[in-house]
Order: C-alpha cells, then structure tokens, then sequence
RNA sequence: GGGGCUAUCGUCUAGGGGUCAGGACGCCGCCCUUUCACGGCGGCAACACGGGUUCGAAUCCCGUUAGCCCUACCA
C-alpha cells in the first residue's frame, strides 16, 4: 500500500487567478481526487507588496467558482484561520519554521554564510558576460566557516561532481550535470529565506507526494533535489506541466481577449466547461481506454475525468488556448443543463437589482420556457442579453429592419395578432396560420415585424414563444404604435 | 555563452516500425429553417529538416533548425 496521495496549488497573489495557474491547480485537484487524496491551496505570499489580504480572496473567489475544491488551506474570506493540520498556509507566516531549517542546516555544515557583497557578485557576473562565459559562483566562501557576526546571505552546499536526476513524471528523466548548478543563496542578507527554499520545506512539512507545477520550474528542480537531500527528506514524485500559450505562442494573457479567470466568468462560460476545455488542454481522457472518436464523446463529466486521469499522459510540450474551443463546450454543455442549473448563472450575468426582481415575480414554468427557448446560445452573457428584451421595451429600433418588415401591408394582420388572446403554442399557431392566409402573408414576413416590434431588432427566440413570454398585455402594448 | 525542455492538419490531439495518418474545434459547401442560432451531411487541411537503422520509419538512433525555460540576495 502506497502512502495516500498529495498535492498542492501554491499560486502567488498578483491580484488575479491566471487560467495557466489554474489549468495546473485542475490537474493537481484531478490527480488528488481520483486517488482518494489531499489538495491543498497554499498562498506564496513572500512578496510582501502584492500580498494583502484582497488579492489572496481573489485567488478563494477564483478556485470557488471554478468548482476547485481544496482540503487544506485559507478558509475563503476569513484572513487567519485555515482548515488543515498543517497551516499557517501562507508562507508569510511561516518563517520560524524555515529559520530552523536554516539554522539546522548551517549546523550541520551543509550550508554557509557568503560573505560577498551583491555589487561584488555583479561586477563578477557582468565581467563574465563581457567574456562570453557562463558565470556561476565559485564557492569561494564555502569554507570559510564565517560566524554571523557580519551579515551574510547563506548558501546551500551542492554536489560538484555527477549529476542531478528528477524523474519527472511527464517529461520523463531530466539529468543535469552538476558542475552546472552553483551554490544557490536559500537565506538573504537579510534573513528571509528565497523560493526555491520555502517551496521545498513548505511541500516536505505538508507531506506533499506529487508536487504538480508548471514546467517553467524544471530548471529549479535540481536545486531543490538537493536541498530535500541535505534537509534529509525523501524526494516527492514531480510532474511538470507545460504552460498554455495564446494564438500568437506567447504566453498567454488579456490581450488574448481573456486571462484571469474571472473574465470568464463574465464572458458568459460556465465553470465545468472552463474545467473540461481545460483539462483537454494538453490531455486527452481515454474513457474505457480510448480516446473520443466523435464530437458527443468529447463532452465528458467531472467524475468521467478523474476516473481516467493519470498525469503521465500528459502532453511535453505547450499547448494554444482556442476560445472557439471552449465556446463550443459551452454551448455543448448549456444545452444539456436543466433550466435550474442556468438560473444562478444568469443571475450573475444581470446582476442588476431591478432585472433580478423583474425575473422572480415569473412563475417557474415561464422561468423554464425562458431559458428553454435559449439553449441553443453559446454563453451565459449572450443568453443573458438576448433575454433582456422580456424586460424592457425597445430603447431604439433598427431602422432597416423596421423599414423592411413593418409595412402598410403587415398592419391589418398586426391588428389581427393584437387581438388573439389565447397564447397556448398550438392554439397561436394555428390562429396566426389562419392570419397569414387571410392576407396572403408569409410567415417569415410576419414573424419578423413581430419581433421588430417586440424586440427591436430582427432577432428573438422562436416566435410563438417569445409572444407566449411577453404574454397578450405585453404584446398588445408593443403592437400598438405600429397598428 | 552554458544547462535543460519541446516539435503530427490553422488549433487541441490519436497513433509509437507496415494505417487511405483517425477524431474534435475552426473554416468552406450543401440540407433543414419564421429571425439569430441549433441540427444533419460533405469538403479542405499535418508527421519541422537532414542523415542513419530496417525489406519497410510519423513511429527507433544521431544531428540540424526553431521555440520556450533556467542561468537573481524574483517568484
């Protein structure tokens, strides 16, 4: 029996959830679920500037709606209580514990204090670069036993000869040879501990077993082997994942059209088709063992997902975000929600007090005709503003539509619609087919002066539908400057 | 400069010695249609390059090229 699985989100609080961070936070939360085990969410906070307390509810607000659920780690909203045995879960609050590290280090001769000057170091590194070579430090104060009574950064003893080996679950083994890692500096001048030092002691007392990122740490990964090794720890499994990149290759960022996941959230996608497209972003799920071989089988669930999950399918190389790709998921998805399920999101998108109110005086049946009609829309802020209409008169009219379709000839049977009173779908069918015989109408050229009259514009659900929603007063009142 | 990672349609990918190189998104065309959509059918489109190994290479090996990451008293 292995020893049960953790892993763990360690976002920095820059003021927004990147969807890279996230996408990685997905595959740690996947692989933790589907054995049973731990996610923890713990805050990087050691820069202080960008750390207060609005940025790191950014990142709670974030995970929440995505749907990421975290064992261990902050509870949202509350600034100094966490779930989880072995919090603070920040590391701004953990420095007495990566002071004895330090200093157990120090004692043991595995580290020591560098006693050289930044501006001497950078003068060294930019002579270096003048010459064409690769600077590294030389170790020249590794010996030298210095105490602390001149303050010193503290550097950590590495291997000189043979090399590092991660075995990365995804990549595969990485060896770097170890003439080419210098002493790296795991305590500043100052006393505050570095990255690269924190992660590693934070993940080892957290009892982390599979430490998931983004494969921009590769390269720090050796270094860090070697600290779990001086520190006396067992290494944990590493998976790196390749980060996503816009259309352009770069990374991937706002200019893209979205980012952070917040925007979305206002764009309109629904959380589990953000989490699909997501996951499909460099892994493809084989259900029962295969891949999808049609555009239905690509739709698949949560608990679909994770019962397949392995993160050594993971694809090596950086994959392009496609927002097509996820619009289409979430109109797959959309359709296939009961009304219910819809409602808070389109709540979301109106947010606005009197929208909201106008919304809960309906009956559910209307609630459910409502969005039914509208499931064919491919995101929530689309539907939401298609819907509006339902609310609100017209402000303005398009005039080539209203020129085009609300003509001399349409109004006797206008009138004639103004008088029907009974809105069942078949019987409003059958009255307004009897409506265009009469007057030698199609209906396509009826139907569209309905909706510029209703609506504005020469697009609404389908019509009997959307009279059924107005309801006979409603439809009357917008009938009655055109008759 | 050094070290590392990566490379299949425009995009996400399946395939890992013998396949017409499969699917999805997007795009194009047709059909359906009371609008916008939905849906249905069809089409275009890829193994980065060069050498090996082999009867046979997209698949294995070696180079090249390109991109990215690290090379901080940033994270």
């Amino acid at each position: 029996m292995s020893k049960p699985v953790v892993t763990r989100f360690a976002p920095s609080p820059t003021g927004m959830l990147h969807i890279g961070g996230v996408r990685t936070a997905l595959f740690c939360w996947l692989y933790a679920r589907r054995h049973q085990g731990t996610f923890i969410l713990r805050v990087e906070d050691t820069d202080l500037t960008r750390s207060t307390d609005d940025n790191i509810r950014i990142i709670e607000e974030g995970m929440e709606w995505v749907g990421l659920d975290w064992d261990e780690g902050p509870i949202p909203g509350e600034t100094d209580r966490y779930k989880g045995p072995h919090g603070p879960y920040r590391q701004m609050l953990r420095m007495d514990l990566y002071r004895a590290k330090i200093k157990e280090l120090l004692d043991k001769g595995l580290a020591y204090r560098c006693r050289c000057s930044r501006e001497d170091l950078d003068a060294r590194r930019a002579e270096a670069e003048k010459e064409g070579r690769a600077f590294s430090y030389d170790g020249r104060c590794r010996d030298k036993a210095y105490d602390d009574s001149v303050p010193a950064a503290i550097r950590l003893k590495m291997p000189r000869e043979g090399e590092l080996v991660v075995e990365d679950l995804v990549k595969g083994p990485i060896a770097v040879p170890a003439v080419t890692l210098d002493d790296w500096i795991i305590a500043r001048q100052d006393g505050t501990p570095t990255y690269n030092f924190c992660v590693v002691v934070d993940d080892v007392d957290m009892g982390v077993t599979h430490v998931v990122r983004g494969d921009d740490h590769v390269a720090n990964t050796p270094k860090q082997i070697a600290l779990y090794q001086a520190l006396g720890y067992a290494l944990p499994a590493f998976a790196h994942v390749p980060m996503i990149l816009g259309k352009d290759k770069q990374k991937l960022s706002k200019r893209h059209g979205a980012a952070s996941i917040t925007e979305f959230r206002d764009l309109g996608f629904l959380p589990q088709a953000v989490r699909l497209t997501l996951a499909k972003l460099g892994w493809t799920p084989k259900v029962g063992g295969k891949a999808a071989e049609s555009a239905e089988e690509e739709i698949l669930t949560d608990a679909q997902l994770i019962e397949c999950f392995e993160l050594g399918e993971i694809q090596k190389a950086a994959a392009v975000f496609d927002l097509d790709k996820l619009t289409w998921v979430n109109q797959k998805l959309i359709q296939r929600l009961d009304w219910r399920e819809i409602e808070p999101h389109l709540r979301w998108q109106w947010r606005r007090r009197d929208l909201l109110e106008a919304w809960d005086a309906r009956p559910d049946a209307w609630k459910e005709l409502a969005i039914g009609c509208n499931k064919n829309r491919a995101n929530l802020h689309d539907m939401a503003e298609t819907l509006a209409f339902l609310f609100a008169r017209p402000a303005s009219f398009d005039e080539a539509a209203k020129a085009k379709f609300l003509t001399e000839a349409v109004k006797p049977a206008l009138r004639e619609v103004a008088a029907l009173e009974d809105y069942g779908h078949d019987a409003l069918k059958a009255a307004i087919e009897a409506i265009l015989q009469r007057h030698g109408l199609k209906l396509k050229d009826l139907a569209q002066a309905l909706r510029v009259a209703f609506t504005g514009t020469v697009v609404s659900p389908p019509i009997y539908d959307t009279m059924a929603l107005l309801g006979r007063d409603e439809v009357v009142a917008r009938l009655a400057p055109w008759m």
